[in-house]
DNA sequence: TCGCGTCTACCCAGTTCTGGGTAGGCCTCG
DNA sequence: CGAGGCCTACCCAGAACTGGGTAGACGCGA
């Protein structure tokens, strides 16, 4: 790699404690210069128009403007710009939603600081960077495009936890023990990479596990 | 009212309590008579048959079909029986799927012997029934339609519930406290009568209050 | 027959939600 | 100015969910 300006950052967090770690540590890289920082998306977005970053590096849960809405606020400005999602999660919602909202890369923030700066190198460059558990993540996402991977049983269980029930109630409904609805519940979870029980109903709608309750 | 035969009545309940309870109950008053008892709706529908009830009173919390679900089968099949809904519950959520499927009454299994009583007259002469806090919920409802009754700040919360966020990402996401969250969840439950967290996000995609996550 | 998936069930500790409250500050409308 | 709605914030105790496990029973297919 020849010689050549240095890769302009921008970051973006609302916990000051991220932003300035981050900075101090991206700093200690000769190749890569923080060229600003900001605690809110819109704040983001005015420095990013003044300092033209090549990447932003990004909260995914911010006051106000959430990351991924900001995504393409940023792509309509700073087409120029790169950006890359910066998380607590490894949702596949999320990751999924960075990615359709065009993110360049999504990272989570246990990461290794070699990470983060492979991905702006990468995502600089023009490429795409997904930390490990994320790209898992797209791959199941992309296998489940069709059918998915319910057994009968989940989906029953799906059904009820749609109409509302508590694994109590969903156990009384199919005569089995509270233990085991939750068990159900949390296999379809983590099948589905969904952590709440409000992704878990918009993906029954989605898929059309049920039919809604009339 | 002219001395007649009794008014045949068939209790549905998975509750064997209950179930007990309500017939010595109703037994003791002349005109009623206690047909049949089932602790589940196909069974019911199987006792229906044979017993021909003018009245059913039916759990709406019921193992493998829900009372509700019951509420057309016996319609179809048991035409002359006119269905009371039994409740723990005054979410305006089951008492409108219940009259929308059909049931002539609606009662809270917490009002009195001479509520029921008057319910089971009521409805074997053809009217409806529904206890006081039902008929709120029903009313409600109807002033409902048309606009919406939240507050921009609930609509936000909505959203973030839709979203899938806990309390505390919802409070951090707005600057407020996880307490204030709270309170915002709370009052939009208790607006719109709805008492668990997949309802509301069913309503809000009914409504339009969120756009969808995409 | 062995392995795998499925369904069932339970353990634990920590977190979150629930459903009652109360209450202060602000703004608006009559 | 007073009433009422709205947003905020807090109290409490009990219920429910969460996210790690482990594990037995059953059936199906290699």
């Amino acid at each position: 790699m020849t010689e050549r300006p240095k890769i302009r950052v921008l970051l973006i967090d609302n916990h000051p404690l991220v932003l300035d770690g981050l900075k101090a540590v991206l700093e200690t890289f000769d190749h890569i210069e923080v060229a600003g920082t900001a605690g809110l998306a819109q704040a983001g977005l005015e420095i990013g128009r003044q300092v033209l970053p090549q990447v932003v590096l990004m909260d995914i849960n911010m006051p106000k403007l959430s990351g991924i809405d900001a995504i393409e606020l940023f792509r309509n400005e700073l087409p120029q710009a790169r950006v890359v999602m910066l998380s607590m999660h490894d949702s596949r919602e999320y990751i999924s939603s960075s990615v359709m909202h065009g993110a360049a890369g999504y990272i989570l923030k246990d990461v290794s600081t070699d990470e983060i700066v492979s991905a702006i190198e990468t995502v600089a460059g023009g490429g795409t960077y997904f930390s490990s558990g994320v790209f898992d993540a797209l791959m199941g996402e992309r296998a489940e495009e069709g059918s998915d991977p319910l057994t009968p049983r989940e989906r029953d269980i799906l059904g009820l936890i749609v109409a509302g029930r508590s694994n109590k109630e969903i156990a009384e409904t199919l005569g089995i023990t509270s233990a085991t609805a939750e068990t159900h519940r949390k296999n379809l979870k983590k099948k589905l990479g969904i952590a709440t029980t409000a992704g878990l109903i918009r993906y029954a709608l989605d898929h059309g596990i049920v039919s809604k309750v009339g």
